[in-house]
DNA sequence: TATATAATCAAATCATGATTTGATTAATTG
DNA sequence: CAATTAATCAAATCATGATTTGATTATATA
């Protein structure tokens, strides 16, 4: 029967964290298959074994992937309605900016690459749709906060898009090893974000 | 002598603006030259004579240009010390949003081919250098709000960090003709942030 | 251990696209 | 209008890199 994965060799996971790295450092269509063969130390041949559908299937995974991932944590705090929309909001910022700190490579796609993968009409649809579902998760929070009278009336929108774009810009500046750690930058833009919702 | 340029010739600047436009939905690795030339009814070939450096010459220019525009509008600001440290910033940001609005080809290429001219050595020193003197703007004016006492004691590395990549973030996601004008946006932006730093 | 299947590789294929080259066609100026 | 330089083009070059193909090697299970 079907042999049992070896220890040693290299999983789909492998591939695609290797593969998110050198998307970061040189970009979807700069990347060679070779190069993120390389990180694993196979032949770029080899990759098709992983992945039929080549070097777009391993962006597509890339992304959705790590958008889920980031969509789950964030989707968990936002409906626990046990709290308060402020305590939400900050919670929420908080898990997201640790999620993007936690994984550069992966957050650096998803703000590079998202481009890319719209171009391919046959994922556009499908990756449009979890985006969204993911904005209307802070839209949701945010329009909690104005209705109970505790935030601004903000525009909604531009507010979340704004946020959002500070958010994912992390993964263009953030380095492992700087001078504060994920967890610390993500205390101060929630700060930051609070700040500027709520009607002191 | 010289010959002065034609009325019909196309210019340095359209052939810019055309590959702006072209790298927005391409990417600078997917934007192929007669893509760029087709944009103004040219040959790739020909492009060479207005750019002797190729694509990786024109991408600089497209990026330094924009960067340039934008960092001298906000500067003329921050730098008027007449106005108090609040009024600066909200005119910055104002100005700056209102600049990447009017121009969101140039402000997708800031966000997504930055990256790309970082990788290359020559280029690499002088945009990191364009780049830190205009963050360094923001710093300043919030740091001065900061020691008069107007605004929160922020990490203003971090919060700079933030309004950045809001900004940066109209790159993907503004479109002319949408719900709201640049200016409206605008407003709402430099609102954002001002709350986010005065203490009420 | 024998066999089936997974993993892998090296060497083709195949396409694509940047850049160069050698004319050819304007437009300017004396 | 002749001479000169600018603009442009079509057709080579040249390189690169994704994907395919046909073995080869490893490992698990019967």
């Amino acid at each position: 029967m079907a042999r049992k994965p070896a220890d040693q060799a290299v999983n789909r996971q492998d591939i695609l964290l290797a593969a998110a790295d050198v998307f970061r450092r040189k970009g979807f269509h700069g990347a060679k298959m070779a190069d993120i063969a390389a990180e694993v130390d196979l032949t770029a041949g080899s990759l098709y074994h992983h992945f039929p559908g080549g070097k777009q299937q391993i962006l597509h995974e890339v992304l959705a992937n790590g958008l889920d991932i980031v969509t789950e944590k964030v989707r968990a705090i936002i409906e626990d309605t046990t709290l308060a929309p402020a305590e939400r909001f900050r919670r929420a910022i908080y898990a997201h900016v640790v999620s993007l700190t936690a994984n550069v490579s992966v957050a650096a796609a998803l703000v590079f690459e998202t481009r890319t993968i719209l171009e391919d009409d046959i994922e556009r649809e499908s990756y449009l749709a979890r985006r969204d579902r993911f904005e209307a998760l802070y839209q949701r929070v945010i329009e909690d906060g104005i209705e109970t009278g505790v935030f601004r009336t903000v525009d909604v929108p531009i507010f979340s898009k704004a946020l959002l774009g500070a958010q994912n810009w992390l993964g263009v500046w953030y380095r492992d090893g700087g001078r504060l750690t994920g967890e610390q930058i993500a205390n101060e833009m929630a700060e930051f974000f609070l700040n500027a919702l709520l009607i002191c």
